[in-house]
DNA sequence: CTGAAAGCGCTTACAG
DNA sequence: CTGAAAGCGCTTACAG
């Protein structure tokens, strides 16, 4: 038979048709029902292996893609996860943000990124949001949440792991997280520069937000434990953390009497910032007083002298997490709901 | 009457009910139907306003939020806007985003990020997987894309604005942008060392993607025409940029004969690495060698000496890019296709 | 200006 | 193991 106007293709029917290739057209073209390939190509089980085959063959030839929204709508669940960072200006964060959304991409979700700038209710609002968009998974920052946050993410009832702190007593009723222990961070890097012979050492920090505060009670109780602990050692700026602040905090601290012999900054930034200072004085580190920060940011092996800090697994979290989150959105149980995934002391010459 | 059984809350009819507060029931407590609920939510025109100010009365009352999958499968738009960026690892790229998202936050739009790692076909891969989420807007790096990616961008009818760059020829056909002209901002600064006296003037670059190349032939020009060009004053390396790269192609360009009196970083990160192995190797900047950036990065200021460079308005690229696609969504036209934010020379103490 | 009806493209009890 | 049917919660021609 030649080719007529009738062996066109037809015009869709419905007034709203969207050109996509659908779950029916699969369906039609494999000849089974909807809810035969809607199983199939989840790879639920309780499916004729042959049929499976078939159905993704024809789904594959016709280049169909499952609509996101449709299955959503459908399943009460996306395929977005949320995060909830605090800030994107520091690194740390950029960091856990990239292996996170890369471990989630690489299992197909969509990463939904929400900044909270350190503000309880900004979390709140913007969990709410999220929340909208029915995630199968949260990933936030830190351990500390307003009551209403708490609230929501435990009534969702959607998969949540806990980034960067891990909880202090025991393990009951503890949430599902990966990170380290940042007080005993805190703690190691203080023992590390007391056994270096230092005596006044100072703890500088800004930004104040749980995870620093943590830091300065590590640093406490090893000063304490040495028997050098002096409430005018502490150094706590509420301001933003940057180089800038650093170099201020420095030249302040400096200026202490009876003067320090070490500074211990609770993050990188500040660290360089004071370095760069020391050298804009002529203050030599380490001889005169050393410096000591946290987190190897980019940039501190390159430091003049180069920067002894606290390596921190942040991609490693990231990653480890995203892992965890996957199991728990599996329906499946993690290993355990604790990763510790530790710090190194990385000693270079700025002590 | 008193209480009874009856009077109840009657338990859900469906079967598969969600519990969410829907548009119906907005519809059935405002005595109206649900077409003209979503009318009068939306602002559609052509609505009774007395009905508008019940509507949204009944539908704050019971705390009515829509939902955002029935609304994308209904509509065949979301209200996510994807934008597609090379590097979280490049602050420059994080900036932008930090201000976009904000941006569109604000207007009630989700920031779907993808990373494309500079590379091609992870950027076509990327866009077709945010296509199926039918996002209401895209925002994209540069302007340089694969033909399948363009297609994309093109068949998919959704609104688009590019970031940072800005087309050379005329304006053509030519796309929604927000940039600044990488070529001019090259040849500016290098005409700005010029200008200070300096004769052999190197340029030195990393990653190499399309803007470092375009600060190139900026270069180029600006010292071909000043007469000093010389094919050996051309330093490019295709690896990631960093410090510690700045500070060994500082190491590699000092060796060059005849010697070099000013370099050109390409970015801030790799000149701040050359500041710093100045002052490991003792050599004066900017007496024996002046030494330029491109960004104003954090930290640049803070470098001994303080960092020249050329200070780029990435937060504002990010915020104005943002606006424009926002008024294209909205079905306005912006005021120009393109928009040019400009940059500034930071004269600061490394030249 | 308003409403009834159909439809968006899936998933999921339910029945077999 | 498979299918018919209902339903998820909206939007949008269509008719009035």
């Amino acid at each position: 038979m030649p080719h007529s106007a009738s062996s066109l293709p037809k015009l869709p029917k419905s007034h709203r048709a969207t050109g996509r290739v659908t779950l029916s057209d699969v369906a039609r073209a494999a000849g089974v029902s909807p809810s035969t390939v809607s199983r199939a190509l989840r790879g639920e089980r309780a499916v004729d292996p042959a049929l499976i085959e078939r159905v993704q063959a024809v789904s594959a030839k016709l280049g169909y893609v499952p609509d996101p929204a449709a299955r959503a709508l459908a399943s009460q669940r996306s395929n977005h996860v949320a995060i909830l960072i605090p800030l994107l200006s520091n690194a740390l964060f950029v960091d856990l943000l990239d292996a996170a959304q890369k471990t989630l991409r690489a299992a197909g979700y969509q990463t939904l990124m929400g900044v909270t700038h350190y503000d309880a209710s900004e979390e709140e609002q913007l969990l709410r949001e999220q929340l909208l968009h029915r995630p199968a998974g949260l990933l936030v920052t830190g351990l500390d949440h307003n009551p209403a946050t708490r609230q929501l993410m435990h009534s969702s009832q959607v998969p949540c792991v806990h980034l960067m702190d891990l909880p202090v007593g025991g393990i009951s009723d503890a949430p599902y997280c990966v990170g380290f222990h940042q007080t005993e961070a805190g703690a190691a890097m203080t023992r590390h520069l007391l056994a270096q012979g230092r005596q006044r050492i100072a703890f500088a920090a800004a930004q104040l937000d749980p995870r620093v505060m943590q830091r300065l009670y590590g640093w406490r109780s090893a000063v304490q434990a040495a028997g050098v602990y002096a409430p005018t050692l502490e150094f706590l700026n509420p301001a933003p953390s940057s180089l800038a602040l650093g170099a201020l905090m420095f030249e302040q601290i400096m200026q202490q009497r009876p003067a320090v012999d070490a500074i211990f900054f609770c993050n990188d930034d500040l660290a360089q910032g004071a370095l760069m200072a020391a050298l804009r004085l002529g203050i030599q580190v380490p001889a005169q007083v050393a410096i000591a920060g946290f987190n190897d940011l980019t940039g501190s092996d390159q430091m003049l002298p180069p920067l002894t800090t606290v390596r921190t697994p942040r991609a490693h979290i990231g990653e480890a997490a995203a892992q965890m989150l996957l199991t728990l959105m599996r329906g499946d149980t993690p290993a355990a709901p604790q990763l510790d995934l530790g710090f190194d002391i990385l000693q270079r010459q700025s002590t």
